[in-house]
DNA sequence: GCGTATATCTACTTGCAGGTAAGGCTACGG
DNA sequence: CCGTAGCCTTACCTGCAAGTAGATATACGC
């Protein structure tokens, strides 16, 4: 139906009928929900019927999970490319952040696919996201914990890297989801508040400067 | 068919039977999601036939509504009934973290349904969330203000409190997700790991300590 | 007791969306 | 040329779950 005027382009090989069916999909996804998005309007949207999608991609699920798939992919690769290992904690932290954000701010269909929807299913599809969102707990942990014990470790801080670096890790995800409904803030600030929050709290806690209920 | 040997209590007070059905259907919506969720599976777990539903509560995005009201009346009422505004900011802070947390680990159910399943849902739904979660970054950004103010104010700081404060509320639902994968860890020990990384983060921020990239 | 309002059920209709059957068209190798 | 492979479509089937019609049963006021 949206295809009328502009003549459907036929036959194209299947590699870039794969691509714009997930484009469809990814952005069809975003806007309605896993539930309410319909393959004849994704079908309708990528520019192929219906049956294509089921040729080359299988059922809905199938679809869904290939979406997940590719952005969570790519959003590991943005963020991991945007990184220098051999540089200081701190910078490497901030490149990481920077770069989500950005990701973020260029991706927003893909990156509600993958926090807003995928997670709300349960099942298989999240538990892609759990592997990566455990990768990037595990990336920020071994950052912490270079830089506690690069000062002189304090076990009580050491013990809590952990859990800072998940809280770290969701106060992102969170900071990015608060931010698509604010897109007027730049992704560098958004960056930078995360950065401060999170590199000054950890670094009081690394020299032992801990708020405690009476003290 | 689960209430079939303790007989199905007869004619109650429509005030009860609404209780019973929202009680069920905050706990489907939690386990299923709200389209795989049926309106038969909520009505065999309240106890009552379908139509009842629809006579009590209208369609299923009513009923939906209807949760999400509840439910997110009930977690202000429990943050806001455990925080005293005449102590510090801090201790303020500290009180209405540990009673978010505390309500989340009592009524996980309900938590799920209003941050999972509500925020993916677009529409109106979502509104009463935003709503909400737009009063605690309030309460929070008036907290932050005052410590501000009262250590003679930077203007850097101060400009920057709302994005903090909506960062802190962002964190804590965000570690608060984390939290259902995690349920062994104490209300408790959550809440304080988040106070550490804001409060502490922020004090900085007050007294001019902020990261930047080479420095 | 009796009527009215309210609580409640069984049994049905219906529409949408996931999935499929069956076949047509075009390119390209031989 | 011509046939085979693979791109692509129209038109259909079907099941599930939202929503409803209409009847029944019980409490309670008078």
């Amino acid at each position: 139906m949206s295809v009328d005027e502009r003549r459907r382009v036929k036959r194209l090989p299947r590699e870039v009928r794969e691509r714009q069916i997930l484009d469809a999909a990814v952005q069809v996804f975003s806007e309605r929900g896993y539930h309410n998005a319909s393959m004849d309007e994704i079908s309708d949207v990528a520019g192929v019927s219906k049956p294509m999608i089921y040729a080359y991609l299988g059922s809905k699920e199938d679809l869904f999970a290939a979406c997940v798939q590719r952005e969570s992919a790519n959003l590991l690769e943005a963020v991991a490319g945007g990184v220098d290992v051999d540089l200081a904690p701190d910078m490497q932290l901030w490149d990481g952040l920077r770069a989500f954000f950005d990701y973020v701010g260029e991706q927003r269909a893909g990156w509600r696919v993958l926090h807003r929807q995928a997670i709300s299913q349960g099942g298989p599809y999240s538990d892609e996201l759990v592997a990566m969102r455990r990768r990037a707990i595990g990336l920020v942990d071994t950052l912490l914990v270079r830089t506690a014990t690069k000062q002189g470790l304090d076990e009580h801080a050491t013990s809590a890297t952990e859990a800072l670096a998940a809280a770290v890790v969701g106060a992102a995800e969170s900071l990015a989801d608060w931010w698509l409904d604010h897109p007027e803030v730049p992704s560098r600030i958004v960056a930078a508040r995360l950065m401060n929050l999170a590199w000054m709290g950890f670094g009081d806690l690394v020299e032992g400067n801990t708020w405690s209920p009476r003290g």
